[in-house]
DNA sequence: GTCCGAGATTAGACAGAATCTAAGTTAGGA
DNA sequence: TCCTAACTTAGATTCTGTCTAATCTCGGAC
């Protein structure tokens, strides 16, 4: 992983390797939680500041066209962010809008009937329900609330 | 469809039939294009104001609490929403954003051991890649530059 | 039919997310 | 070393969507 590694995908995707951009990966690759643009702000200035607001996002912008990191949308709150490591879905809670991994496994295409002259990259799958923190709790009625 | 199966299904929710909920649905149900918020808005308001800003997002909210109407978020791009009539997947386009149904077919839930204590609601699939717009034309180059 | 109150609508203010602008900085190749 | 394109930056701006507070309207109770 590290600095070394994080310089090879940016200079292999023709980005220049900056201080800025390595915060911003390296925040990503240490955790997995799906941050948004503005935690990973915050994260990445906790100690001193070193990346403005709009770097932040020039740079996931730059990081998600590359490749490198994948951008997810959730309806009614801001995009979220992890680093394409490992191939994987994801689970989407109704009540907090937490984005989790599911692990990956292949899922049929569309019959390219259906698809006619699209050009089909990816399926991807979206569970969506209730995460740990939101179902009820076995036993109680209701637990909780999960604000997050 | 009509008016009066537009009623039945907006009171059956609790949500009271009026005007502008019936010009929102309405929309939705004869236009399959996914709109967003603001073209439902100016779409209901072409011939004769009869439905604030406001009211529009409210009754787009309500109608998908009611489960009459479904959110589609893309990244970078505003909400989309369609009437839920039969039940499909959707494809998404890299380059424009555009939204488009899929057939309906039954995927692959995960494994409940990789879900947890989650609560499963349902899981879609996002297929991804070039609309026909956006997909190079055959035969030529790269075609014009679809930029809806 | 009249009255009442919850539900609905409205204009405009507001908030948050993301982008743009224009100026300055950096870094890598000639 | 110098030059230039890539990058960073603060702040303004745009764009979506929500909130507020006042008004309206529908549907049931009487
Ligand atoms: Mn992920
Ligand atoms: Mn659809
Ligand atoms: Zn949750
Ligand atoms: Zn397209």
């Amino acid at each position: 992983m590290d600095t070394e590694s994080i310089r090879q995908s940016l200079e292999s995707n023709g980005l220049r390797f900056t201080p800025q951009r390595h915060c911003v990966m390296a925040f990503l690759m240490e955790h997995a939680g799906h941050p948004t643009a503005a935690e990973i702000f915050q994260a990445v200035n906790r100690l001193d500041p070193r990346s403005s607001r709009a770097t932040t996002y020039n740079n996931l912008r730059d990081l998600v066209q590359a490749g490198l990191v994948r951008e997810v949308a959730v309806e009614g709150r801001s995009a979220r962010f992890d680093a394409k490591g490992m191939r994987h879905h994801h689970f989407i809670c109704d009540r907090c809008g937490k984005v989790e991994d599911v692990d990956w496994y292949d899922v049929p295409k569309p019959a390219s009937s259906s698809l006619g002259k699209r050009i089909l990259r990816e399926c991807e799958l979206i569970v969506r329900g209730l995460c740990t923190g939101c179902a009820p709790a076995k036993g109680r009625r209701r637990m909780g609330v999960e604000t997050e």
